[in-house]
DNA sequence: GTCTATATTCTGATAGAC
DNA sequence: GTCTATCAGAATATAGAC
C-alpha cells in the first residue's frame, strides 16, 4: 500500500509489529529483510528504524510481550481445584495458541535468532509457564512418576495442536480441546494400572 | 582448518553435508551462508558446488535423508502384537531423535525454508511415518477417541523430549524412555474410567 | 515522522587457471 | 577438485533534507 509523506506515530508502530510478527512467522526472522517489512507496512526502511533500535530488538520485543501476555493469562487459575485447573489449563493452553498462531510459530522457532540476553530472558519467561502447569500437578493427587516430565510432555503435546489445527477442518476447536483434555487426564489420572 | 589444493572428493562430500547439518541446526537455513559452510569443511566457497548445485539443494537432501533413515528404521516393527509394538515406538522414536539432534531440528523448523516441490516431498515423507504410529494404534484395542489426533499428540510429546534431554543430565535415557512409555501407555490404555 | 540517498558489508553463484 | 577473482544484487543501518 503506497503512502505519502506525513506523521503517522500513532498507527505505524503497531502496524510495524504487526507486518513483522506475520512475516518472521511464514519466513522466519533471517529470511526476511527489514524491506521487506517496510513494503508490507507501506514505508521505505528508513521510516522503521523510528519505532526499533535494530531488527534484534524487534523479534526479541514480540517474543517478550508474547510471553507476557501467555503468563499474565495464565497464572489467573484459582489453583485450590487442581484437576479443575488442569482441566482449565489443558483448554486454555490450546484456544491462547490458537488464537496466536504467529506469535507462537515465532516464540518456538526464533529462539536461536536471539542474542544471548535477549535468549535467557525469553527462558525465563518460559520456565515461569511451565512453573504454572508443574505446580497444578504438585497440588493435586496425580498419578505422575515424575513432574517436571510430565509437566514438559503435556506442553509439547498441547502445542503441537497448533502445527496441524485448521479451523474449518475436520474437528472444532471445542472437540480437539475435549481429546486433548481427556488424553491428558488419562496421562496423569489416578486410575493408572497395568494393561 | 586449513587445506591445500588438491583431490579430496571421497571425504569432502560428507564433511560439507555434516557442515551444513551443524550450521543449520545451530543458526538457521537462512542465516547460514555458503561461506561460513566452507569455512567450517576447510575449503573455499566455490568447492561446494561440487557437491551441491546450490543452498537449497543442500537443505533440501538432508531433511530427505533423515526422513528416509528415519522412515526405514521405523518400518522394522513386527505389527503383531499391538502393545509391545507401541512400545518400541515410543522407546524408538525418542533414541532415534536423541541419537540426531541437528537432523531433528532441521527437519522440524527448516519446513518453511523449502521450495514447494521439496516441502511436498518431505511432508510426505512425515505423513508415511505418521502411518506407522497410526497403524500400531489402528490394529490394537486401544482406548483412543481419535486415533489421527492420538497420533499426532503421542508424536508431539515424544519429540518434545530433544528439546529438553542433555545426556548426563538428572535422568538417564533410558529413564526417559521408561517414563514416556508409561504416560503414552495410559493415555491410550483400555482402563480409561471416570476420574 | 518519513523521505531519499548512501556507506559498508555480505550474499549466492559462476568463470577460468591449475 | 580446488583455487582465486569476480559479478550483480541485497543486507542492515545511518545521514540529512523536508
Amino acid at each position: 500500500m503506497a503512502r505519502t509523506t506525513g506523521s503517522h506515530s500513532d498507527i505505524t508502530g503497531p502496524r510495524v509489529r504487526a507486518a513483522a510478527l506475520r512475516l518472521f512467522a511464514r519466513h522466519g526472522f533471517a529470511a526476511v529483510s527489514m524491506r521487506q517489512i517496510a513494503m508490507e507496512v507501506g514505508v521505505q526502511v528508513g521510516a522503521l528504524y523510528n519505532y526499533t533500535p535494530d531488527k534484534q530488538t524487534l523479534l526479541f520485543e514480540l517474543m517478550r510481550d508474547h510471553m507476557i501476555e501467555l503468563l499474565r493469562a495464565a497464572v489467573t487459575f484459582p489453583r485450590d481445584m487442581p484437576l479443575a485447573d488442569l482441566e482449565n489449563f489443558v483448554r486454555f493452553h490450546i484456544a491462547f495458541h490458537h488464537d496466536r498462531p504467529d506469535a507462537v510459530f515465532i516464540a518456538y522457532m526464533e529462539l536461536r535468532n536471539l542474542e544471548p540476553d535477549n535468549f535467557a530472558e525469553i527462558e525465563a519467561l518460559r520456565g515461569q509457564y511451565e512453573a504454572v502447569l508443574e505446580s497444578i500437578l504438585e497440588a493435586g493427587r496425580f498419578n505422575v512418576a515424575d513432574r517436571k516430565i510430565a509437566t514438559l510432555a503435556i506442553i509439547a503435546m498441547l502445542t503441537g495442536v497448533s502445527t496441524w489445527f485448521r479451523t474449518g477442518g475436520r474437528l472444532s476447536l471445542g472437540a480437539v480441546q475435549e481429546q486433548y483434555w481427556e488424553m491428558v487426564r488419562r496421562m496423569v489420572g489416578p486410575e493408572g494400572g497395568s494393561v
